[in-house]
DNA sequence: CCACGTATCT
DNA sequence: TAGATACGTG
């Protein structure tokens, strides 16, 4: 936790940025249906020197805000302890964002490719009705996640965890949020080459995740990732945006609940625990086919076009080198405005004075490129268009690749996981 | 305890 | 819907 009385002298102490300066960037964005309660919050945000940006009427702005990330979401009622304390999040975001970039830049330089994030307000709530919301900050984000197991019922307070960035905002009115990753275009590729590798019997998440080899990507959303797939249940981001992509394989032998199962995977029986007996492994794999307990689903195995190939065999060699990026890599924020054309709710995004303050509170470079939303190299992506950009680009067929390639039971991998 | 697959949740 | 999480199993 952020201590509020030494950050608050160090940045009133602060040359490059002062206090008020700094917090005149931080655009505050009230959405309420209840007028009165707007003008309440909107008074103490004032008073706490924000900028704010009201307006009865500013409905839209508050969808685009959301769909470009807002990270900070409040509920009323809101107190002045609570606004006091909005700049932290700020800085503490993009001081966050700022490290994480590093970090995937580096993991860039070395051939990894990090993973994109996205907010889950905006997966999640797109739909919902700003009258609806107490109160919003909006603010740029995108940052990475990880599990947190927590109980089911579990919904109340929750304290700051640094690993998951989630906030809670003491009196009660806690200000959480949740992340998740988007798999993206080359995420996915990335994915279907880990699976080719392993050849698709045998693709077990913690393979794939280390095939893959993407920073910040856990087993469990391989996992989940892989169910999807599996089950295809999936959809690259540019079918979805090319509006369900027509159903595809709809022409499926075994009628309209014709779901064929991806990548040969078994559960247990499939699965060679590593020193684990793994019963019938070898090489053939699919005695585990009828020494099946409970899977009725893979009987679906059997329809599929049963593909003999080994994962060699139609080794796909799907570039992932230089992942589409939007832009000029690391242009100035505005410099690179003819491939990333601002979004009204941009303006909620630029903070340079706050980049100021971080930079001198932390050490970070300023040319991170917080200042636009759309920051370049890094994993973040803020353009809607950057999606459409990409679908021009290296045409893998990643999706009627699964449809065509069903499992191969008999491929010969003798390798058998190797660890464990 | 770890990893997995599936079910369920959000 | 997509992705995260819960949960039971080996």
């Amino acid at each position: 936790m952020w201590e509020l009385g030494n950050l608050w002298t160090d940045v009133r102490n602060t040359p490059m940025a002062s206090y008020h300066t700094m917090m005149h960037e931080i655009h505050v964005l009230l959405v309420d249906h209840d007028s009165e309660g707007l003008l309440n919050t909107a008074k103490l945000l004032e008073i706490c020197q924000y900028r704010v940006m009201s307006s009865d009427d500013n409905t839209h702005m508050a969808m685009r805000a959301l769909e470009n990330g807002a990270f900070l979401y409040i509920k009323k009622p809101a107190t002045m302890e609570m606004m006091r304390c909005l700049w932290q999040h700020v800085l503490r975001e993009k001081t966050r964002i700022i490290r994480e970039r590093d970090m995937l830049v580096a993991a860039n330089n070395h051939g990894a490719r990090g993973i994109e994030f996205r907010d889950v307000i905006n997966h999640h709530r797109e739909d919902q009705n700003p009258s609806n919301l107490e109160s919003m900050i909006m603010m740029k984000n995108k940052g990475k996640s990880k599990k947190k197991v927590r109980g089911r019922n579990e919904d109340d307070d929750e304290e700051y965890d640094s690993e998951n960035h989630r906030y809670t905002i003491n009196n009660s009115s806690n200000v959480k949020r949740k992340m998740c990753t988007e798999w993206t275009h080359e995420l996915h590729a990335k994915f279907m080459n880990a699976v080719e590798q392993l050849g698709e019997g045998r693709c077990f998440p913690k393979e794939i995740l280390e095939l893959m080899n993407v920073p910040g990507l856990t087993r469990m959303q391989v996992a989940s990732h892989l169910q999807k797939c599996r089950n295809d249940n999936w959809r690259s981001p540019l079918e979805r945006k090319s509006h369900q992509a027509a159903q595809h394989t709809s022409s499926d032998p075994s009628g309209p609940g014709y779901k064929p199962r991806r990548f040969g995977s078994k559960p247990q029986l499939g699965k060679p625990r590593s020193g684990q007996a793994h019963e019938s492994n070898g090489t053939g794999e699919e005695s585990e086919t009828h020494s099946e307990t409970e899977m009725p689903t893979n009987g679906n195995m059997g329809t599929g076009p049963t593909m003999t190939n080994t994962s060699h065999s139609h080794h796909h060699q799907q570039h992932f080198g230089p992942m589409v990026q939007p832009g000029p890599s690391n242009g100035p924020p505005g410099a690179n405005s003819s491939t990333n054309p601002r979004h009204s709710a941009d303006e909620f995004f630029n903070f340079p004075d706050v980049d100021c303050l971080i930079q001198n509170l932390s050490g970070l470079p300023q040319g991170s490129g917080l200042n636009h939303p759309n920051p370049g190299p890094a994993a973040y992506h803020f353009d809607p268009n950057y999606h459409e950009q990409n679908s021009g680009g290296p045409s893998m067929d990643t999706k009627s690749n699964w449809s065509s390639e069903t499992s191969n039971f008999e491929s010969d991998h003798s390798e058998t996981r190797g660890h464990d």
